[in-house]
DNA sequence: CTATGAACCTGACAGC
DNA sequence: TGCTGTCAGGTTCATA
């Protein structure tokens, strides 16, 4: 599920109303929720508690609020995480449960418990302060920082597919598995073709689409094609935009041509093959 | 260094 | 109905 505009949604929905309060109760009900906190529920659980949430940020698909004692809880969604506010859900997918100082419950619920929630120290890389376990992320296309010659040259450096490294997040950080075929289909780009040998007009494109994805992405609340919801429990509505993901034998939205479905680096991919050029 | 595959989980769905 | 196999938005680790 979520790609960075389902966590810049999350992150938004958020900033708004945690900004500014204290966490006044923590429980984690499942230990797979904070495993990557390596010194463990309890440590967790006591250094949350009474501190004050300072502000949100996000890099790719990770998000972090940033707390008053210079830490920041880092919290990745994995494929089915979700941040809600309000009551505390009834819910056997419930993982970690907190109570701020207006009475809201901030609560992370997680079917498959691959996301989790970790306490991390910032440190300042390349001009900007990120959280550590954060820090080996290439910035996102949407970064005011981003830079787009950079990657180009990681990109020629590679022989590898192009779908496959715009999922490498240490290249290119939040895209996903949706956004990758969206992007791709808008640039007219097959994704087998190597990222080295596209042209310069590609590269052009393809940034471009990537760009307006994630942006169109941000603007429909995200894509809830199984569990995502925002902080307020409602699902986004981007998955009715989609050109090509899961459109398999559906026609073109360009073309006509029914979308084929192959399989790119176990991924299931989708694109149109008469839009796009095979290598 | 690059690339591939498996592992980590739960649930939905197709087919028999 | 129920069993089996496959697939799913991500990341990480071991193996070639």
């Amino acid at each position: 599920m979520p790609e960075l505009p389902e966590v810049e949604v999350v992150r938004r929905g958020l900033a708004a109303h945690v900004t500014g309060r204290t966490i006044t109760a923590v429980r984690v009900h499942h230990p797979r929720a904070v495993r990557r906190h390596e010194a463990g529920p309890a440590d967790l659980t006591a250094r949350l508690l009474d501190t004050q949430i300072t502000g949100t940020g996000r890099r790719g698909k990770y998000m972090w609020l940033t707390l008053d004692d210079g830490s920041a809880l880092v919290v990745h969604l994995g494929m089915s995480g979700q941040m809600l506010l309000g009551e505390v859900p009834n819910e056997n997918h419930l993982r970690i449960a907190t109570l701020l100082d207006d009475g809201t419950a901030l609560s992370f619920v997680d079917q498959r418990t691959f996301g989790g929630w970790m306490l991390a120290e910032l440190v300042t890389v390349d001009g900007s302060d990120v959280p550590m376990p954060v820090a080996h992320l290439a910035r996102d296309p949407l970064d005011p920082k981003f830079d787009r010659d950079g990657v180009v040259t990681v990109l020629r450096r590679k022989h590898s597919e192009i779908k496959r490294q715009l999922l490498d997040q240490t290249v290119v950080s939040g895209i996903g598995n949706i956004y990758a075929d969206e992007a791709l289909w808008q640039a007219r780009i097959h994704p087998l073709r190597p990222g080295g040998e596209l042209t310069a007009a590609e590269v052009r494109r393809l940034h471009a689409a990537v760009v307006e994805t994630l942006e169109r992405g941000i603007a429909y609340q995200g894509a809830s094609i199984r569990n995502y919801r925002g902080p307020d429990g409602a699902p986004g509505a981007m998955q009715e935009r989609f050109n090509a993901y899961d459109r398999d034998g559906e026609p073109c939205p360009r073309c006509g041509t029914p979308i084929e479905k192959i399989r790119v680096a176990q991924r299931g991919t989708h694109l149109c093959p008469r839009c796009t050029r095979q290598p």
